[in-house]
DNA sequence: ACAATGCTACCGTCCGGTCGGAAGGAATGG
DNA sequence: CCATTCCTTCCGACCGGACGGTAGCATTGT
């Protein structure tokens, strides 16, 4: 449970030159990805340090060279997620400002980021507690901005009349806020069911109800 | 991670008679009340046993008399959730066999569990992975039966001309099930948003859409 | 020389689980 | 009615192992 960043300014930082194209900041990664899937198959507290190191082929002393703790480690992939999210959240609200193609548009995008960080998600989810108080707090806090984009999109649609006007915009968005994150329980890559054709159907669903 | 039932066949088992009312049954009682509560806030793998027995005013001596592992008091806390939602689905098939009315009291009934079963239900999504791998796939198995539920209503709509022929079932029903499983996350029972308001809000947005 | 990188060995702590026994009601037998 | 034994419930000390993290050193590129 420490505390303190361990945000390397990496413009400060000169690259060492390793023997046949070896790259340093590789380590770092493959800790990271090592991490990634141990952690989404056994769990942060099942996962040990140790673990992570073998699978990456390197020890736990290279791990703590690059990573203050194992909180840390948590800390970074979090963020990764998020500002991936936060990126697109803001790409959509350049575009089109239609509510029903921004809903729609918001289901493909969180469906498309569940199937392509997936493990992320899975972490972010599941493992929020292991963080730090104030850590969590701000996670928390820049999750809520993502839902706030929902919100904000319903609402408006509400008020502009292209929404029925008995939706409450806060439940709206609990109910598509969870349609789309519980996809990391059940939606695979590889699967049967494409992103494309799980977003329409959702939106079809939302927006044009299952009635006949 | 002990295998083995612990079962205690209540039948064979000669109750004892304790002084002013006591009931031995109670310890076992408020032992698991106290797991659900510690579980619930900071998880299985980071609550000890120690702190189980500790909250129960209790010692693990007491704990271990009345559980063969930590892992079995999971798996008792599991089952009691489960046999809930069975017996629940079972109530709902018996009843209307309007899809409409089904699919609406699926909902309804998935939100008000949710509320009621609150640690039980963030316990079971949290913390499954804990469990060996036969018994989780026992636990897999009894929650696809309840998907199977949502699942067969849906296509039975479809089937009978109630629901849009376009709708794919399965993907509907992932949907539905996100929407309600996610409200373990936000929906407390003594907060602004009542249960029924939710249910009656997330059953007009999927089965009448959102548009106006 | 120096900084970055990575390795080995080690430490203190905590945790799941075990074990022997204490307390005391229930059953038995006289 | 008392004495003995048995069973259930619970206690508290203890064990073995695993885990997060540290310290010191070896290597390598600049």
């Amino acid at each position: 449970m420490v505390r303190a960043t361990s945000n390397r300014p990496e413009s400060t930082r000169r690259r060492q030159r390793w023997p046949d194209g070896y790259d340093p900041e590789n380590t770092r990664k493959s800790l990271i990805a090592s991490a990634l899937e141990l952690f989404e198959r056994r769990g942060f507290d099942r996962t040990s340090v140790q673990e992570i190191a073998d699978r990456a082929k390197l020890t736990k002393g290279a791990f703590y060279h690059h990573f203050e703790s194992k909180d840390d480690l948590l800390r970074h992939i979090q963020e990764e997620y998020l500002e991936a999210q936060l990126a697109a959240i803001a790409k959509i609200e350049a575009g089109s400002d239609d509510p029903k193609v921004r809903v729609a548009e918001l289901i493909r995008f969180s469906l498309t980021s569940v199937a392509e960080y997936r493990a992320h998600v899975t972490i972010f989810y599941q493992e929020r507690r292991n963080l730090t108080a104030d850590l969590f707090a701000e996670v928390t806090r820049k999750r809520g901005l993502v839902e706030s984009a929902f919100a904000g999109m319903i609402a408006d649609g509400v008020a502009r009349g292209a929404f029925r006007s008995d939706v409450d915009p806060r439940i709206a968005t609990f109910g598509l806020v969870g349609m789309c994150a519980w996809a990391y329980q059940w939606l695979n890559v590889g699967g049967p069911l494409s992103v494309d054709e799980v977003a329409r159907q959702f939106s079809a669903m939302v927006l044009e109800g299952l009635y006949a």
